[in-house]
DNA sequence: GTCTATATGTTGATAGAC
DNA sequence: GTCTATCAACATATAGAC
């Protein structure tokens, strides 16, 4: 796990508030400064350019949604249960850093292709957990899915998809959402045991 | 709906394809004027403002997606038809247009309130589009939701989310990831017959 | 690790000729 | 409707003092 300093974290939080309002190209190293109440120059020595302030603002939002999707993942053991508990928690962590998360969707595209690669591997992570809680519920016969692969990229976007609207000054049924999202997953993946037959052996 | 001009369409295509590659912020008249062929001078007789030409950008995705929508709805009756029908072809018109489906839903923040509000105010079709598409099939008892408002949404979601990740120079099935998507709208809304009983009158 | 001051280039937008 | 030339403001990043 990547550690920062005090000094680092009072920029990478203005950064994500910056970022998230102005989009990466519209931010300027002066306001991210400003935020964090030091001079532009004083963010040059804690990150040598604004691209690796971006790449700092995603690799922590990743490393953090992953450790979540994660714990969901080890803390249940029935398919159904911990598929609603990976989708859920995904979903609140989501709503709980919206303007960090929205930055490391949105903005990717804005980093060197060294730092995006990066991240990209980290996705990669994310949805080998999702595929691996998947292929679980398939193998006992409670999920029937067509594409492992597919739906296992849909179910994260059920989580991931609520920053490109939520806003928490609008909107603060953070659980309701949660849960609503819980219930589709299991819609998308349950196997419907069929009427007049008995269930393969 | 809105008309343009041959000379504004020249810049409009040259806007979705700097937009898409730079964000909002990062991209420059310039550029965009280069990218038509045209000084940056020219551009400011058809659109006073950068954020004039977003606008006319992200009005004119939201038009084309909207009459998509629409007339998959329009094409069928039955509930289940129509709703593979309209998840279908929305993600189909997200994929072929992702650069100006992408820059009208991610960049947004830097429209000035009165024109945000004009998009919002199309968004709010989109939903009751697919708000009417999903009661027709719970009237009718194929569809069984607990939560109509949130369900259109998320089936929304499921061709918008599309844009975060599509790129047509890696992956080109488009109509197996159409198809994945309405197979999953229906998972999503479909009543299920329980076992032993008969259905209600 | 922070500051002030500044180098160097770029930006959105305009003036005025054709 | 297009151009060249230009303005005034602002951008990222650095130099050097404390």
């Amino acid at each position: 796990m990547t550690t920062v300093t005090n000094a680092q974290l009072r920029f990478l939080d203005a950064a994500v508030d910056e970022f998230a309002e102005q989009g990466y190209g519209g931010a300027t190293t002066r306001d991210i400064a400003a935020r964090a109440h030091r001079s532009a120059a004083a963010l040059y020595v804690h990150y040598p350019t604004k691209e690796d302030l971006l790449f700092a603002v995603c690799e922590r939002a990743h490393e953090q949604a992953l450790e979540c999707l994660q714990a969901a993942y080890d803390s249940r053991t029935d398919p159904e249960d911990r598929l609603r508990e990976m989708v859920s928690h995904f979903s609140v962590w989501h709503m709980d850093h919206v303007r960090s998360a929205r930055v490391s969707q949105y903005e990717l595209r804005a980093l060197s292709p060294n730092h995006r690669a990066q991240i990209l591997s980290h996705r990669r992570e994310f949805h080998r957990v999702m595929r691996s809680a998947l292929q679980a519920g398939v193998r006992v016969g409670v999920f029937d899915v067509d594409d492992v692969h597919r739906t296992a990229h849909s179910l994260l976007a059920l989580g991931v998809d609520v920053v490109r609207w939520f806003d928490p000054d609008l909107e603060s049924d953070v659980a309701g959402i949660a849960r609503h999202n819980a219930d589709l997953a299991v819609r998308m993946v349950r196997s419907i045991p069929r009427e007049h037959e008995e269930p393969a052996l």
